[in-house]
DNA sequence: ATACTTATTGTAGAATTTACACCATACCGT
DNA sequence: ACGGTATGGTGTAAATTCTACAATAAGTAT
């Protein structure tokens, strides 16, 4: 074999970190292996990136599959390729984080792998490959994220109380103190992209609290402006 | 062919967004093509990936065999892996970007093409293959970066002055004003890091200002604080 | 000595951030 | 219907940080 051929001994994937946001707590999407290297183990869904597919078309792939979502935020983080990362050869692999709204989706873990589920990121251990790395990277850049962009809102339901916003982001940022109620609301009310309905929460055994929304049109127009979104 | 042997018949690259502080602008270190594709265009310096190589190495080694440096400040910033991106087959490259000080140093472009020079980033233009578009994505990060953490000193000779670090700064943020010259020096020394040394600037024909330099020991210090960076 | 160039320094007003506690309103049992 | 319980909703004062701004100092060049 020639040198440059070895060169093309190589694959590359992508592996997406799904997170969502359910129960007031931070969820990521794995599935559990169905066949070797790591049968039986919990991993971030990923596939090998066709040759004739982009990167990003890729994750989009990946978690249109298992989701059946479209359209929901996905970004590149950090691509892995240390030599030995893969046990059947050279394989880098490219990782992305989405964040979609638990709830609206049906899982289909078929095309993957034996069984797929939302796992409470406080549980998450001991993942295949070098996924655990994979999603340390992953997690630390969308807490730095949802500080500078509205990211949040991409996990919450269309409409959703000033308490769950905060909790979750709370949950995520994961700082020693919560965040102050009266503060956060007076910070995130100012900035001028929520829009309070008339509805108010249902089912809950005390007050009920006002619904909001996020509006992207309004969001938008404050981007133009140079506006920067800084919690 | 199997199908899974067409998932092997691609290679990644590592491409090295270099940058430099010279004559109060930031440069890059560009290499221009001795060999088809785009042969004579400027690009990026960078090189396929050996097969028993990672990522990070292969870009260390990119920049230790162009400038001959090592140890210096080197950051993975992002992947790019569009099917057309090499007009000979399906090359991804992860790309990097690295800050020198200018002058430290000797550039051999032999091992890589015909020549290697310092370019203006204002001056850079219609690089080779989607190399302006890595640039920018670099750029981008730089500039986001240099605010969070004190890599402004990677790009400055030991002793400066803080005329010479706020020009950085003015250079590299690029803001539509300049910052201002009282509070930059009362945010810069507030911080704590920069330690006054006894020497003064030499050779001009003004008065001279005083020589400082940062203090990496202290800054890890305010870290373990939890010290946040931010300028 | 005079002109020239850059270095160095402080303050007052504005804006932002932080800390903090009580009443309101719904449901639920009884 | 009434009291208990749980969360929703709201304002202010003090501390801190940010911003704008200009005059003198210390060298070199002529």
């Amino acid at each position: 074999m020639s040198e440059i051929e070895s060169f093309f001994k190589s694959a590359f994937s992508v592996d997406n970190v799904i997170f969502g946001f359910d129960e007031g707590e931070l969820n990521i999407l794995l599935i559990q292996r169905g066949a070797a290297p790591y049968k039986g183990k919990w991993a971030l869904p990923g596939d090998l990136v066709y040759p004739n597919e982009d990167l990003d078309t890729a994750a989009e792939r990946v978690l249109e599959q298992l989701t059946g979502l479209r359209g929901v935020y996905l970004e590149q983080v950090k691509t892995f390729g240390s030599v030995n990362r893969h046990p059947l050869g050279r394989v880098i692999t490219v990782a992305y984080f989405s964040l979609v709204k638990v709830g609206k989706h049906t899982i289909n873990p078929a095309s993957f792998a034996q069984s797929a589920r939302w796992h409470k990121l406080s549980e998450v251990k001991d993942l295949a490959f070098d996924h655990n790395e994979i999603l340390d990277s992953c997690l630390k850049r969308l807490k730095r994220k949802v500080r500078t962009a509205p990211l949040g809102f991409e996990l919450l339901p269309p409409k959703f109380t000033l308490s769950e916003l905060q909790q979750l982001y709370d949950s995520v940022l994961d700082l020693p103190k919560k965040l102050d109620k009266r503060n956060f609301r007076k910070k995130i009310l100012s900035m001028g992209f929520l829009v309070e309905s008339a509805e108010l929460q249902e089912g809950v055994a005390h007050r009920p609290a006002k619904l909001y929304s996020f509006d992207r049109v309004k969001y938008g127009q404050f981007l133009n402006e140079g506006y920067v979104f800084d919690l």
